[in-house]
DNA sequence: TGATAAGCATTAGCCTTGCTAACGGAGGGG
DNA sequence: CCCCTCCGTTAGCAAGGCTAATGCTTATCA
């Protein structure tokens, strides 16, 4: 496979990516949160306690920014902010079961309204896709 | 394959296009514009001329929020606003050389920084991505 | 030890991005 | 001609983004 081919598989992989995730960000009007509280939650949720320095850098944010998101999703029980034992300068922010839950089913009405669409799809395309995915998923990781 | 399966599919999916757009858009650094302005920039672009309620739509925005956005980009010359000759409430929205050229230049950067990480693939692998962006093409349009 | 530096989060203050409500000009139907 | 609808903008508010500066805590080292 020639660099021209890598090339076009790049372009046309990251224009799906785009449009996938523009299409299926329509289901989180139901969350009650915005786009960014979300995100920050997903993040406290998949990748467990952490400071409030590794969240905003996770986030592609500065400290003050996340700083105010945090507390948002403190004011709503979603995470919880406290000093670290061991260095008080230090904060680990966590999800609360609420918090858990919430973004679980954030994430059920993305996902279903995906499996949706996938339902188009015959049996040999979706296995075609899965194997596409698993090596997407190597290359992100 | 069952339900199952491509509910797996579907949550892989999409994870892997989260990663994968949150790797890239640290690319767009260099671009001197912020994301709801790139992104509307880019709907211009591809999407040939529109008007305002049309590219509002499509980036799920209301009317206002991209009024302004449209005018920080006519004030950078990135694009034009033009009333619509036939219907002048109406608006006409639309790139100019500039404004495609800013676009192409980032959007380098990003299918650049991603064929280099389809470098670390085998080429039987970057075959069976191929296959699976194809796939993923016709599910998100 | 005691002073000083470095690190982490927050506060203050600014601009941008999102919304809804309200307005103003342009078309269309009676 | 009048009304009504349609499109975009303006006004004003909450939230999200930044940098600069503050306040503690911890680390360093003379």
């Amino acid at each position: 496979m020639g660099d021209g081919e890598a090339r076009d598989v790049a372009a046309r992989l990251h224009s799906s990516a785009i449009r996938l995730l523009r299409t299926l960000r329509r289901e989180d009007d139901g969350s009650g949160l915005s786009a960014p509280r979300l995100s920050a939650l997903s993040m406290v949720v998949l990748a467990g306690p952490l400071s409030l320095a590794e969240l905003a850098t996770a986030e592609q944010v500065k400290p003050p920014t996340m700083s105010r998101i945090v507390d948002a999703l403190v004011e709503r029980g979603l995470v919880t902010r406290v000093a670290k034992p061991g260095d008080r300068r230090s904060v680990e922010i966590a999800a609360t079961a609420d918090g858990r839950q919430l973004l679980e089913a954030g994430r059920e009405r993305r996902v279903g309204a995906l499996v949706k669409r996938l339902g188009a799809l015959a049996d040999s395309e979706r296995r075609a896709l899965a194997r596409g995915v698993e090596i997407l998923e190597r290359v992100t990781r």
